[in-house]
DNA sequence: TCCTAATATAGAATTTTGTTCTAGTAAAAA
DNA sequence: TTTTTACTAGAACAAAATTCTATATTAGGA
């Protein structure tokens, strides 16, 4: 039986106690240590006993906070996608039309993969196996951010600026070439960076759903 | 250490003997048994006993034709994508202009899927740590269908009817967009099959890349 | 046909790795 | 101060992958 009850006790203001403080460093800690050891020794190779020594802390620490390997895997992965929602969104309002909403998908994926490379490439994981829980949270985030997005994109649609599609195929149409060209320059198949090619397949975006 | 010195000593010609028939047989019902456990459980959470009893076979046998776990992975990937790429090329070369290639990759793409819906997500795993051998065996048959591909296609550039763009963009700006909805498909994020989306998808792959 | 080497199968033994358990420490609350 | 709770540590345990040893089967040559 998997033990999957570790309980998200982050305090929810910022300060408080000595207590708190280092608790989430050492979740900070461990987090770090799990990325960068997934990292460099890929996902599978990488033992709790690895992450352990390379946060600097005990067996029992870990599991008190995670409750098991994959919990780890949960919470990092929820932490970047958490992170790269957030980003993108504040990038795609500071925008001021369709077009632009548009392109800065792309170029901002292309900036924040460039810059968190390990991060990214972690977040191409696919067979990270959620426990129920995690997989709730996940599916929350990810429609709180959809919801926010079409929500800033509906006027354009409305407007006729953008072409009226099925609303499962926008995110594929628009963000699936820079995905799929980053996952390939992620697992070393090609040498060129996102940035080389970002006006290339932010144009190609905005063709495909401009009216 | 892992052992991962199986060798793959699949007779060149067709038949052979009957041992070779038999070690064929047994392999494929291995490969179809890890296939059949990692729809039904994950690839995590299947086990090599999971896997050999559902092949009725031991684990003497299995160590001895794929050498470990990942060993079947890897043969299970290797094949399927042999199958998708050649069905692919065959599709393609049935064709006669650009358009018309360049949209029976995508429609391609929504039929094999839709037909072989438990390969086509175990091809969306990412990670399954190949071997250094598999990996090379991977690059090769990769590297032979691009080539085979970019062939067909070649003319088609020079000809003007198609783009000339840096070539590692082609097949994300081609494919992306289709792999990316039929991931969420077979994850069940929406319930619209790639077929009902098809024709929109090749016309974008189609306007990607047209001149 | 018989012998030998290579191939294939089986399942027990071992090792590795994830998880649980028990004990003890330090901070916060009463 | 006392009591409760959160946290840390590492040994004990269990589950899973892998290796090992024994045996059977087939192909090929004397």
């Amino acid at each position: 039986m998997t033990r999957r009850d570790a309980e998200n006790n982050d305090p929810p203001g910022g300060g408080g106690g000595i207590r708190l403080a280092a608790t989430r460093a050492r979740k900070e800690s461990v987090l770090a240590a799990a990325l960068a050891c997934f990292s460099e020794l890929g996902i599978k190779e990488t033992t709790i006993h690895h992450i352990q020594r390379r946060a600097g802390c005990s067996i029992g620490s870990i599991y008190h906070h995670f409750g098991s390997k994959e919990g780890i895997a949960e919470a990092l992965f929820l932490d970047g996608i958490g992170r790269l929602n957030q980003g993108m969104l504040r990038r795609i309002r500071a925008t001021g039309n369709a077009e632009g909403g548009v392109k800065a998908v792309v170029e901002y994926y292309c900036e924040w993969s460039t810059r968190n490379r390990n991060m990214a490439r972690y977040l191409h994981s696919r067979d990270i196996d959620f426990s129920p829980a995690a997989r709730e949270r996940l599916h929350q985030i990810h429609r709180a951010y959809i919801a926010a997005v079409f929500g800033w994109f509906a006027p354009f649609v409305e407007g006729g600026e953008m072409r009226r599609l099925p609303p499962e195929t926008y995110v594929p149409l628009i963000s699936g070439p820079i995905q799929e060209y980053v996952r390939r320059w992620l697992s070393g198949q090609h040498v060129k960076g996102p940035r080389q090619v970002k006006a290339l397949f932010a144009e190609a975006a905005w063709s495909a759903v401009k009216t």
